[in-house]
DNA sequence: CGTGAAGTTGATGCTTCTCAAGCGAAGTGG
DNA sequence: CCACTTCGCTTGAGAAGCATCAACTTCACG
């Protein structure tokens, strides 16, 4: 990495294209593990672009030519199934990087939809890899991150094929809660998601989710406002999901 | 890495502990990407065993110490969920690495279980992260193939939450085919596996496995050889299936 | 307000699981 | 070497769970 890239000529911060180093996953995301010359070699190749909520951002069986990261915002990814049939196998959120599933693929094997209006960063997958090959302790980190995200979609597979759809309801709320929690508490979702969207995370179909949504409430142990799901009562709903890890 | 470890004191092959450099998957497995100076302290500080057929290798919910490569032989690789009901995630075989789903964690997230008589270089995972510190081209290529099983894991979770029970056990058997195939030929699955155990591939039950196994047999698509399945039709296997990616 | 989209709820029927009986192959012990 | 046991597989019947369909209600938004 040469000198030219210096903190003099860092791209300058313009609404979208702020400065990495004044983003807010600036300590929180894969950009912690990055070095000064990766963070200034990315602040002027990156290029951000804000969508709308409900717009899509990555298409199934497109080429592969960008990583993105959240810079502010939610995003839903899923795969597409028999009749167009969408499974969401991950919900992201700020800081969250987005496309790596593409990462040694020619065509992305996701599609995303922005939950809520979102920032993203887009790096060319070039660049990306260029940063990961002479930094190891980035890769390193990446390497883990993927160990993780295996380790849950392993956990999502055995529960799909176990679970009772009272079950699997009641984990998809916990996995949006995890997801997109605010505090501690064990209240709000922290988004709005609509039937089908639960049903998709869950496996099932949207009446299924209305149906255990309406017993949840009668039980008490979750409460609907408007659009809203409140929960109530989150170890009872980890009572019915039954096992955790 | 100092020069103590140089090839006139590497480990005498005894039977299991073979000479890395004689390994059959030398070529195949992560091996290729170990400098001479990681051989030399894999080659040191491995322990290979053997084990039996149907005998555990790994147990969910154990302390990670090592990590195993297969030198040879045949394991399947579950998650335990409700009432004991186990999930088959992966079938590894000659070359694969084993165990590697612990490498970010404290407890073993899955159990394993010799399909064949089979033989296992175990490392000290302590060593093992040495050796992916010092080499980022091999920590590089580690990343690449946890992406890869998250890829092939999250197709998986979509197929359990989507597919009808006959498509789930056509799809197992193609999985099962690709997993252990022994040729180009879209033949033998090239290993004997019970009708239990098919199911826990498929997320379903035994019964169910029998009844499409007939099924399939009757429309010419597979052929019953004793304990053997042999594809007749793999194209009309993957027909049913529908979808590949 | 009016219109369309999203959510609710109940009825219906299909799919899948469960249970049980019968079969055959493999292994054990007299 | 033959009965006996055991285990896995097959098959059918019955029950349960779930998806689908349809009618209705509620909500959001112009």
């Amino acid at each position: 990495m040469d000198n030219l890239l210096s903190k003099e000529i860092r791209v300058k911060p313009n609404g979208l294209n702020i400065d990495c180093y004044e983003c807010p996953s600036h300590h929180c995301s894969l950009l912690k593990y990055c070095l000064p010359e990766n963070i200034d070699l990315i602040n002027n190749r990156k290029r951000c672009m804000s969508v709308k909520k409900g717009q899509q951002v990555l298409y199934e069986r497109t080429l592969v030519d960008k990583i993105f990261f959240i810079q502010t915002g939610k995003v839903k990814v899923y795969k597409t199934g028999i009749n167009g049939k969408q499974q969401i196998i991950r919900l992201s959120k700020t800081g969250d990087i987005l496309g790596h599933r593409g990462l040694n693929r020619k065509l992305y094997p996701i599609s995303a939809i922005a939950l809520s209006d979102t920032i993203l960063c887009g790096l060319e997958v070039n660049d990306f890899v260029n940063v990961l090959q002479t930094n190891p302790n980035l890769a390193y980190h990446l390497m883990m991150f993927y160990a993780d995200e295996l380790y849950y979609s392993e956990i999502k597979t055995r529960n799909l094929a176990q679970f009772s759809v009272r079950e699997k309801v009641a984990d998809a709320l916990l996995n949006i809660q995890e997801s997109f929690k605010m505090s501690n508490e064990c209240e709000s979702l922290g988004v709005i998601l609509s039937r089908q969207e639960i049903a998709e995370i869950a496996g099932t179909t949207k009446e299924q989710v209305s149906k255990n949504l309406a017993d949840f409430k009668d039980e008490g142990i979750i409460q609907l406002n408007g659009k809203e799901i409140l929960i109530l009562d989150c170890e009872r709903l980890k009572g019915i999901v039954g096992i955790s890890e």
